[in-house]
DNA sequence: CTGAAAGCGCTAACAC
DNA sequence: GTGTTAGCGCTTTCAG
């Protein structure tokens, strides 16, 4: 058998009787090729098959069409989501996303950060902006638009898209509070690699402080956030501090977990205990019972990195140094 | 401000005192280099920050440690546990992931094969087997490893991964008649685009035939499956034939949307109505009430299927032609 | 063990 | 309008 050889731009070029050029300029829908030539390149090229080489394209022209996106999880429902934007924003912009899963891991996230920047990409989106010393310099040395999304406490390294994770903490203690509620807890998952999370409880915590208040009773967990998870951990809080009229979860698959329990025990929610969770899954809000939560805008700060990244490459580098908020919206599910 | 070059292998080659060529064993690991020199090249790429360039790389040595996936959408939580798998399976491997996302649009997975294709990449995962003529056709001629995953209902281009559909709601349909259930309805969402919920209710449909039964009530919608839509789409089917003992779902999202329902109108589950699913979602494990469901391996299929694609690499065609099938397991929830 | 030459497939920059 | 000449940054191949 006969080994395929790939089809190349000289093949096309040698089909429709033009040099290598005029093929490249035809299919490219220059504007200097005559009309003719055009069709017949064209022609050329669907009658052999012709797919092109991105590969050589971006060696050659020294820009590639590749965004790069490094995420620490994808199973986990909120990161998919930010990439279905990243995904919906991309879409006919002739750009192609390449993916890299850092599993809250620092040395897997410097990696895939030089991984990517060996592709030549055009810009870079990361989760966070807490990267270490080495992984910063790596971005800060990178020229191309760097777009740290999901948060904006900290010192971007160029570009940042997300909202403050303390201030949304603070504003949950705060919405709470108005409601009467006195006696908090909190149930949370895989906080020492979860500096957000981290940070929404540091906030939290701040507002209460100001109203002499605390909170009371405490239960984690380093395992992922599962309801079950969430589930077992309000039982633990609930059976040590049984007086909480009120749950802060890490997130809203512990919180939904919350209320599974709470549906099971026959607890009133919001009316005994009140929950409350963070992201403002589709799962809570069809909850048979109502929990708070902070709505946020996953999709939306993905669709806003890719347009950031867009932007700069047509307009040139005036966003720089700039900060996006998407500040999430609570939902007390009153 | 000098505008930053990019570190090249010839500049570390320069700082060492070595060849291009010396620099580029030397980083390599490769055997046949002094260790004086392999010490010396290691430090100048540290020193001078030298990244490296896929592009030139994979264009010169004529592959690429690119591996292509294309699903139909990742907000899907079952699509983004396959990713996850396919990237975890994917790390150390030296590969990277690039990913395609359809829409369930034909259009776009033809221009997502397309373009992966010109990527050169090491390998292809794409989600399903029904792919249009066209795009077959371009699957085919490819000549690097195609991984269809998710189903095993039809003919392969080269191996796939997944299970059968049609088998899988014929398995659940016997099991629930096992359980003496007789009064079945069926809840669906976006039916038109989702060829394997289809396969799934044709062969549910079947094997209910088999006992001279069938779907009596029946509600879709062509909006995506949510919670929502599945509690609505109950709330449909029960107001229309109130004597359904038993309701199977295209998918868990639209039965945990349903036991919700349930929860909130006082019908016994499984008592007075049997609710299925499937997927085997973490949230359906967590429900208050005891649901049916298939528990699939999206995480293992994703795994298989690079795989595949590695094994291949090493070892050449030898798995040509093979279909790996990981069907579901059924959980009654009793 | 090391280096020089050639070329991967394409486009940028000039010619004509 | 079109073709020619040089590369992009790396590896392959072949000499030493």
């Amino acid at each position: 058998m006969v080994v395929k050889k790939r089809v190349t731009l000289k093949d096309v070029a040698t089909v429709a009787g033009v040099s290598k050029m005029t093929a490249s300029r035809a299919l490219r829908g220059a504007s200097d090729v005559s009309k003719s030539n055009v069709d017949k390149v064209r022609q050329a090229a669907k009658d052999i098959g012709y797919i092109g080489n991105h590969l050589a394209l971006s060696l050659s022209s020294q820009r590639s069409n590749l965004i790069g996106v490094i995420v620490p999880s994808v199973a986990n429902i909120v990161f998919a989501e930010v990439l279905a934007g990243i995904a919906e924003a991309i879409e006919n912009s002739g750009m192609q996303p390449v993916f890299g899963v850092t599993d809250y891991d620092a040395t897997k996230e410097y990696d895939a950060v030089r991984n990517m920047l060996s592709w030549n990409p055009a810009g870079l989106i990361v989760t966070g902006l807490d990267q270490p010393e080495d992984t910063r310099r790596l971005l800060l040395n990178a020229d191309i638009p760097i777009v740290q999304i999901m948060d904006t406490d900290g010192d971007p390294v160029d570009v940042c898209v997300g909202f403050s994770h303390v201030r949304a903490g603070e504003a949950m203690a705060e919405a709470l509070l108005a409601t009467g509620r006195k006696r908090f807890g909190y149930v949370g998952c895989g906080l020492v690699q979860d500096t957000r999370a981290n940070k929404r409880l540091g906030g939290f915590k701040r507002a209460l402080a100001k109203r002499k208040l605390g909170v009371i009773g405490i239960e984690t967990s380093e395992e992922h956030s599962t309801l079950a998870a969430g589930r077992r951990l309000t039982a633990q809080v609930l059976k040590k501090i049984p007086e909480l009229d009120c749950i802060y979860y890490s997130n809203d698959d512990l919180a939904a977990g919350g209320a599974f329990h709470c549906i099971s025990e026959g607890i009133a929610v919001p009316e005994q205990l009140m929950l409350a969770g963070f992201n403002g899954l589709d799962l809570v809000k069809s909850l048979p019972v109502r929990i708070a939560t902070s709505l946020t805008s996953r999709r939306d700060i993905g669709i806003e990195a890719v347009n950031v990244i867009l932007r700069r490459q047509r307009e040139g580098s005036d966003t720089k140094n700039r900060c996006f908020d998407h500040p999430p919206h609570i939902d007390l599910g009153l």
